[in-house]
DNA sequence: GTAGCGACTTAGTAGCTCATGA
DNA sequence: TCATGAGCTACTAAGTCGCTAC
């Protein structure tokens, strides 16, 4: 890794979003002259050498790599698989339709077996030991099956620890009790499988070893039951009012909606601001009858505070729900989800991300955004578009509507759609991170970052020549290069003005946002970044640079203003277009996966001293985490609960210390009664305290620890390069090689989400 | 080449849940 | 049993990037 990636304190000290205007000058947005002598330009002979050279190179490992993909994939297989399936589908549709009913999946014949490796998604690595009775009882058990899977991964998710096999057995047999009454025949059959599912952990389907669609596809069959819509507008009881010019006043029921949302938001900072506070009431009058309209005109003179303590009464009175009220409340949650929750995606019930609807309120843009405020308007089932396959049942919408369209595209992975009336983007219905297409996506993405491992050396010596170039595009476009590998900075795409908040990454960089100080504090060429990036985060960061970027820089500053464009011949099209040449499939971001991946297994080879215990080598494997965490500027807001947490966790520290204090003492008062009275008695007690000390000093020693971590965690997120930069087969091969169990740094979720890793790297695994 | 769109990933946080300790 | 707070999940905004039409 060239130059290394400096931790930056300083940053996260003043790191923040910000929120304070920035408001800057119309930018000198014109590119007029940008790229106007490209197609003049033709690249130097050397570098069109070096790169046709590693191109060749770099595409005999692609090929080598489809291959390998290829071996797995069995297209010839997967056709004669397609047949066979086909003939098993209008077997299964002539079937009965009870289990439709019974699984609450309208077509389970698509549901596959888990053990059933005879489909297009052939399994080539284990063929599952399968006892398979007649006929009748095999599909009975398909339901079984498909029913427990559902179980565990929606009702019981929470409860139940995937690797716990015995601890939940009566749950497991209260939901088989319950499945049991669903099944209406045949009592041995039950039992028996009662018994299977009792004794047999869960089998988890393997996607990983099967085969993938090569051809662009992302799917077969696809059948779900359409997204949860927001429940309708339940209008404000007699008693509480809103006042206008401090006397009550009636809203109609839709000024009344909107002006709702407003007074939940009542205490947020949100309405404090003035461009909130203009788009929501330019947007709520839209939303009044014409007589209120001439009546409201000011938004000063609205009193929202009845109404706002109004849902206050409500919060704190479901709170304060029985037990009972909150089960209740609990059990039809869990039978939405297991209703919506779910699809059946090429034979397999999958677990939907998102099933419900954004429900209609106040639009609440990160940083300075130009709409915050803005009504975001109610989702009808007219303005949603479905995504299922032709030959499944498809989903109704709500009685007297209608969807948008029912559309069959199977290149793409969403199941439903809709435009939202802020930006005019599109929102999306779409699966689970455990599920197989978001898993297979994410796997790639990290063989991606690995292909660029073998070839970044050379990219690198590529763009320090660059810096050389007699071209300006391609000396900006080396500079940008060098920062978007060293600082991890992201691509930066343009935006467009007055749409949203004034962010930048690496392309949009502005003059206004770096300073160059040819000597700072000791060191030579620093350049100073300060911007704002994705979500309003600040990047602050000063580093030392090579000699030849700063002058590059210099003479990108050159006879420009402040908000002009720092690399003025570069966008983040022509970057990605160059990155592609260089190495199939790369592009910006892959650069932050790959530096990421790459910093959390050096910094655990580093931080990870074989001698620790499990916390403390926890507290490593967490220490490497935050490097790549500060690499890639992911920040919090520290807790509001932050200062009172630690000063608890100091008093149980100093209680722990006096105990240990204390608990020495007694051992040492045995240790001197044991000498002079030399019985077997005493020499147990001694024993007893001996063992008393270090239990305490264990203790405190995960306090301290604990403390440590949490204080060095103050303002740094680590779920966010968790989740989505670092490879999650390196910190499986850590957990492997230093026997910590994966639930030390994997919740649940993450398990679930990174099954492929976990079951397929071993403790050698190098990224 | 570029603007616009569509599909997807990445991101921080509000609010809920559940474990823990008094 | 209850209060508290840490951890988790759901939510949805804000990015990236490829594609298409002009």
């Amino acid at each position: 890794m060239s130059g290394g990636h400096a931790y930056r304190d300083d940053q996260m000290e003043s790191g923040s979003r910000i929120t304070e205007s920035n408001k800057r000058k119309e930018r000198h947005r014109d590119k007029v002259h940008k790229h106007k002598d490209h197609k003049k330009d033709k690249e130097r002979e050397k570098s069109k050498h070096i790169n046709s050279h590693h191109r060749d190179s770099e595409k005999k490992h692609r090929d080598k790599e489809k291959e390998s993909w290829k071996h797995i994939d069995g297209s010839v297989e997967r056709h004669k698989d397609r047949e066979k399936r086909k003939e098993e589908k209008s077997k299964w549709f002539g079937a009965d339709c009870k289990q439709e009913r019974e699984n609450g999946f309208p077509s389970p014949p698509h549901i596959k077996h888990e053990f059933d490796n005879n489909d297009f998604y052939h399994t080539p690595k284990h063929g599952k030991p399968v006892k398979r009775g007649n006929s009748d009882e095999e599909s009975e058990y398909k339901i079984k099956r498909i029913k427990v899977e559902s179980v565990k991964k929606g009702i019981k998710r929470k409860q139940k620890e995937e690797y716990d096999e015995g601890e939940d057995a009566e749950e497991e047999e209260e939901e088989d009790q319950k499945h049991k009454k669903k099944c209406k025949d045949k009592k041995t059959g039950d039992i028996a499988g009662k018994k299977k599912v009792k004794k047999e952990p869960e089998e988890k389907w393997k996607w990983w070893e099967e085969e993938r669609y090569t051809d662009g596809s992302k799917w077969r069959f696809l059948e779900h039951k359409g997204p949860v819509f927001a429940p309708a507008y339940e209008p404000l009881p007699e008693h509480v009012h809103f006042y206008y010019e401090g006397k009550m006043s009636n809203l109609s029921p839709p000024a009344e909606e909107v002006a709702t949302f407003f007074s939940k938001m009542l205490d947020h900072e949100y309405t404090t601001k003035d461009i909130f506070r203009k788009n929501f009431f330019k947007d709520w009058r839209k939303e009044m009858t014409s007589e209120e309209k001439s009546k409201i005109t000011d938004l000063k003179k609205c009193d929202f505070s009845e109404m706002s303590q109004y849902f206050k009464a409500q919060s704190e009175a479901r709170k304060q729900m029985t037990k009972e009220e909150k089960l209740k409340i609990k059990e039809e949650n869990e039978r939405i989800l297991e209703e919506y929750g779910f699809c059946v995606m090429d034979n397999h019930k999958e677990r939907i991300g998102n099933f419900r609807i954004e429900p209609p309120g106040l639009f609440r843009g990160r940083g300075d955004h130009p709409k915050m405020g803005m009504l975001k308007r109610r989702i009808r089932p007219e303005d949603v578009i479905i995504n299922c396959s032709k030959d499944s049942k498809h989903p109704k919408p709500p009685p007297g509507t209608r969807w948008k369209e029912v559309r069959h595209d199977n290149k793409v992975t969403w199941l439903a759609s809709w435009t939202e009336n802020i930006q005019g983007s599109i929102k999306y219905i779409m699966l689970n991170p455990s599920s197989r297409i978001k898993g297979e996506k994410d796997w790639q993405k990290y063989e991606t970052a690995r292909r660029l491992k073998k070839c970044v050396d050379h990219i690198r010596a590529q763009y320090r020549d660059d810096w050389k170039s007699k071209e300006m595009r391609i000396r900006q476009r080396a500079v940008a290069l060098y920062f978007i590998d060293k600082l991890a900075l992201r691509a930066g795409n343009e935006k467009e003005e007055g749409e949203t908040a004034d962010t930048v990454g690496c392309c949009s960089l502005r003059v206004e946002h770096i300073k160059l100080y040819p000597e700072l504090d000791g060191q030579d060429f620093v350049v100073e970044f300060d911007f704002l990036g994705k979500d309003s985060i600040r990047y602050y960061n000063k580093i030392p640079v090579e000699k030849r970027v700063f002058k590059n820089l210099q003479l990108f500053l050159e006879n420009k203003q402040a908000e002009d464009d720092l690399f003025d011949r570069l966008n983040t099209s022509i970057l990605n277009k160059h990155l592609q040449e260089l190495m199939d499939g790369l592009t910006a971001k892959v650069f932050r996966t790959y530096n990421a991946s790459i910093t959390l297994q050096q910094q655990l080879k580093v931080l990870t001293s074989p001698d620790e215990n499990v916390p403390a080598k926890v507290l490593s494997y967490n220490r490497a985490n935050r490097a790549v965490a500060i690499l890639c500027n992911h920040q919090r807001a520290p807790p509001k609960t932050f200062e009172k947490s630690m000063q608890s966790l100091q008093s149980k520290i100093d209680a722990k210390k006096q105990q240990l204090f204390a608990a020495k003492k007694e051992l040492k008062v045995a240790k001197s009664e044991s000498k002079s009275l030399h019985d077997e008695k005493s020499r147990k007690v001694v024993e007893t305290k001996r063992k008393a000390v270090q239990r305490i000093e264990e203790q405190l020693m995960k306090l301290e620890v604990q403390a440590t971590d949490r204080e060095e965690n103050k303002q740094i997120a680590l779920g966010t390069s968790k989740l989505n930069y670092l490879d999650p087969r390196i910190s499986v091969a850590w957990c492997k090689k230093w026997s910590i169990p994966v639930e030390k740094i994997y919740n649940k979720t993450q398990r679930e989400k990174f099954a492929w890793a976990i079951d397929m790297a071993d403790e050698d695994f190098e990224f």
